[in-house]
RNA sequence: GGCCCCGUCGCCAAGUGGUAAGGCAGAGGUCUGCAAAACCUCCAUCACCAGUUCAAAUCUGGUCGGGGCCUCCA
């Protein structure tokens, strides 16, 4: 059992070996705190969210730093059109970023650095990089000389004739070469400045997360991850200023995840398709949000639409019902411990087969390039044989099959908690779920309950006319009531 | 123009050389006063063409179609 990642860096699937056993250091590129974040910000954060729990599931010992990009030119435009400042607007969506990711059920990364903090470090790197010829100044700004780094490009596997081609220097930049890239930027007046060698000014984009990484992770890491936009030309960037400045490799593992259509489109806001998490939690539990992301392969594409997340809805409903069951049915039921059983027939030993090979299972699909669709396809494998057990006539009276039932449900919420889910407990989860979906059909959980109530006169009476007609009505309004011998109960169709 | 990715059942989606996981939807059945849920059974030869191979959805070449990056972007 290894552990197999894609790495951009040389393109292959790669068995994965920490550079010291045991421990794993990873870094993933955070946002820039000047709006809301979106559904693709969502799938990324989950995304490494899931790496971050399986490798600490796996017995690593993980130390991730994400970290805020809190200095900018966008938030320094958005903060200058709101009239207020940099550090104000940043710090609002800072907390919105936290809010949004609580939410979303993200564990905390064990570091969440601010840019901002890091101004001393990050300006050492760069005049390390301008001692070592590698950088160089022009009027208050710092540029990264290229043609200085032999392996540029080695990551995002471009040609540099041709990107120099297309490439611009846009007014005001003073650049040899146009591919070179601003390490440090002269302010201009109303900017946020801090001192430095060069004159007032802030930190590029890219210097800040070669300054952090190093700061919290050392000179050379496990794992870098981000959004596969980000490979050129952040990452590359700041595989040429670590590297250059440290002169050992920066990165072992470059994980990029793929991004989020909406509705086969692109997101963007000239298009109109542009969802904010907050958007999407009004309408979604924010574990269907995670069902829906995780059931296909981080690196693809996936698309976002109504039908999609309705599906994830559907499936990740199928999971809570048989987690619900089979605590009820383990609650009330003290597992016999002389009772024989009866023999166990070959279909069911298949079942107990499955059930006790889930965790191999699972794990195998993890190792491979973190395969959360296989791994949830087997974890819908297992709670087809619970479902299976418990739909066995007096399987309550046989000790193996509650024996069987409570390990398959102990292990589906083991490592459902892996993948983030099944963090509710299943009654609560499918009430709020309901009462949610109740919202906009006029009825009450307690107005279904008083018509439950005359029904059941109505059976008792055997009046099944007047009993059909109750349920008709409620199935008219999406209701449906389910008769079992412990009662009538009812869900959302 | 350069670089790169993708095209698997009605929908979503695994599978990258050994004969197609899983979910949703659909059909039949068991159960039920009737239902629902659950369970059982059924439901694809992988865009197309030509190759390589004992063997290809999986490799190679080509065609068609879709998408991304090359400027800020998860």
């Amino acid at each position: 059992m290894t552990l197999r990642v894609f790495n951009t860096l040389t393109g292959n699937k790669e068995e994965f070996v920490p550079l010291q056993p045991g421990k794993v250091g990873m870094y993933v590129c955070g946002v820039t705190v000047y709006d809301y974040c979106h559904i693709g910000h969502a799938r990324a954060n989950i995304v490494f969210d899931i790496v971050y729990r399986y490798l600490r599931f796996a017995g690593y010992d993980v130390t991730y730093v994400r970290n805020y990009t809190d200095v900018d030119d966008k938030i320094i435009k958005r903060a200058n059109e709101r009239g207020i400042s940099s550090k104000e607007l940043s710090e609002e969506f800072i907390r919105a970023f936290d809010e949004d990711m609580a939410a979303l059920g993200l564990e905390l990364p064990t570091h969440q650095p601010k840019a901002t903090e890091f101004i001393p470090q990050i300006q050492a790197i760069v005049q390390r990089l301008i001692d070592k010829g590698m950088a160089y100044e022009a009027d208050g700004d710092v540029y990264y000389a290229v043609d200085k780094f032999p392996d540029y490009l080695k990551l995002s596997k471009r040609n540099m004739d041709e990107m120099r081609a297309g490439a611009r220097i846009a007014p005001g930049e003073r650049k040899r070469n146009p591919m070179d890239f601003a390490l440090w930027k002269a302010a201009k007046p109303g900017e946020p400045a801090w001192e430095s060698p060069w004159g007032p000014g802030r930190p590029g984009w890219h210097i800040e997360c070669s300054a952090m990484s190093v700061e919290f992770l050392g000179e050379s890491f496990d794992i870098h991850g981000g959004g596969k936009d980000l490979v050129f030309p952040h990452h590359e960037n700041e595989i040429a200023q670590s590297e250059g400045a440290f002169e050992q490799p920066f990165v072992k593992y470059w994980l990029h995840n793929g991004f989020v259509n909406v509705n086969q489109e692109k997101m963007s806001k000239s298009l109109g398709n542009f969802f904010t998490i907050r958007d999407i939690l009004k309408k979604y539990d924010p574990e269907v949000v995670r069902f829906f992301i995780l059931s296909a392969h981080y690196r693809s594409p996936i698309d976002f639409s109504d039908q999609n997340l309705e599906d994830a809805k559907a499936g990740l409903t199928r999971f809570y019902e048989s987690l619900k069951a089979a605590h009820d049915i383990l609650e009330k039921t003290p597992i016999p411990s002389q009772v024989p059983c009866e023999v166990v027939k070959d279909e069911e030993r298949e079942v107990y087969d499955r059930i006790e090979a889930l965790e191999d299972r699972f794990c195998e699909a993890m190792d491979d390039d973190f395969n959360t669709a296989l791994a949830i396809g087997h974890l819908f494998e297992a709670v087809r044989g619970m479902n299976r057990i418990m739909g066995e006539k007096r399987f309550d009276e046989c000790p193996l099959s509650l024996l069987v039932l409570k390990d398959g449900l102990t292990k589906v919420e083991k490592l459902g908690g892996v993948l983030g889910l099944f963090r509710s407990a299943p009654a609560a989860w499918l009430a709020k779920t309901q009462e949610e979906g109740l919202a906009d059909s006029g009825l009450s959980p307690a107005l279904i309950e008083g018509l439950i109530e005359e029904r059941k006169q109505a059976r008792k009476n055997r009046d099944f006319a007047r009993a059909d007609a109750i349920r008709d009505e409620l199935a008219a309004k999406g209701v449906l009531l389910l008769d079992s011998p412990e009662g009538t109960t009812w869900k959302l169709k």
